[in-house]
DNA sequence: TGGGTTTGTAACTTTTGTTGTTGCGTAAGG
DNA sequence: CCTTACGCAACAACAAAAGTTACAAACCCA
């Protein structure tokens, strides 16, 4: 099953616009992020309607953070982006009648849901100033701003197995 | 994404099988779970080569337990079936050279790490023993067991939204 | 007002992974 | 030797995210 890298995605761009004077386009970011203006805007409309971002258009529009980070957690952006499902495990079906499965949905529903409870918690606790705090650190150590100056992530399509 | 629902089937497939005299077929179990016979081969497979269950060819043959239920927990079975991602969200890139992008990581993927780590405790802490009493306690119930009597799980395309 | 910029959206294609299907080989048994 | 089953490979169907195309709507500036 493909993983869904949207939150991932915002999180990347939300910390990019901090760093950032003025508003960023949608074709801008999609730059950044080695991705589609497309689907930066269609994403980003979640977080509009949440109120984390601003969108404007013609002359000079673009996208601009409305909060600052530290009041945004991973939740937030997690929620922001329609709260996709966590797992890539699950039932077979959700209503069995057969008595069997639904004593194995129920024991492996339990753990998926602490697992799951756990997770959010987590996201709850992170906020985005958090991350930036890291980036700050991992940029103090290696000397310069290597993000986004010449080779995006292109090892994204190759394959994991030796 | 859609959800990986091996894991779940061969759980019911083990139960089913303890509370069954001799073998069963793939075209019996997956009649049972209302699957294909070729895919329950392809996934009991694992199970196989692990040791919980054995497979005979020719007149008689089928599936058959080769330990108690007891012995197994969701994350033997888990492991068995090559322990597939457990999760449907995760990153957009796994070796990025940016350097934000290095610190959404390490933030997301300390959350998740620690999400799967108690997931798989908990797999580790469930037999499929205590899955079958559940089972029992259900039935007692209900008062018969109307597991695989007539109709199968439908439900599972028919759409979660009202 | 007119033209270029940028978002908003719908429709379609591409991609990736699970599931389903077909076909044929092999082993077991009567 | 013929039927029953599993073993396995190759391919089709399907679902969901991501990418792409096309066009409308809003905005700014000259």
């Amino acid at each position: 099953m493909r993983q869904d890298s949207r939150l991932s995605r915002m999180l990347h761009v939300l910390i990019h616009m901090n760093r950032h004077e003025g508003s960023a386009t949608s074709e801008a970011i999609a730059g950044m992020l080695n991705a589609n203006p497309v689907v930066i805007r269609r994403t980003m409309a979640g977080l509009r309607e949440k109120g984390y971002v601003r969108s404007e258009k013609g002359h000079g529009g673009g996208w601009t953070l409305s909060r600052p980070l530290a009041e945004l957690t991973l939740l937030d952006v997690y929620q922001a982006i329609g709260e996709p499902p966590v797992f890539a495990v699950g039932p077979a079906c959700d209503q069995p009648e057969c008595l069997v499965e639904q004593a194995v949905n129920a024991a492996l529903g339990d753990a998926l849901a602490e697992a799951e409870k756990l997770l959010l918690e987590r996201f709850g606790d992170v906020t985005l100033a958090d991350i930036a705090r890291d980036f700050d650190e991992r940029m103090a150590k290696t000397g310069r701003d290597v993000s986004h100056e010449g080779a995006e992530c292109r090892a994204r399509h190759v394959s994991a197995k030796a």
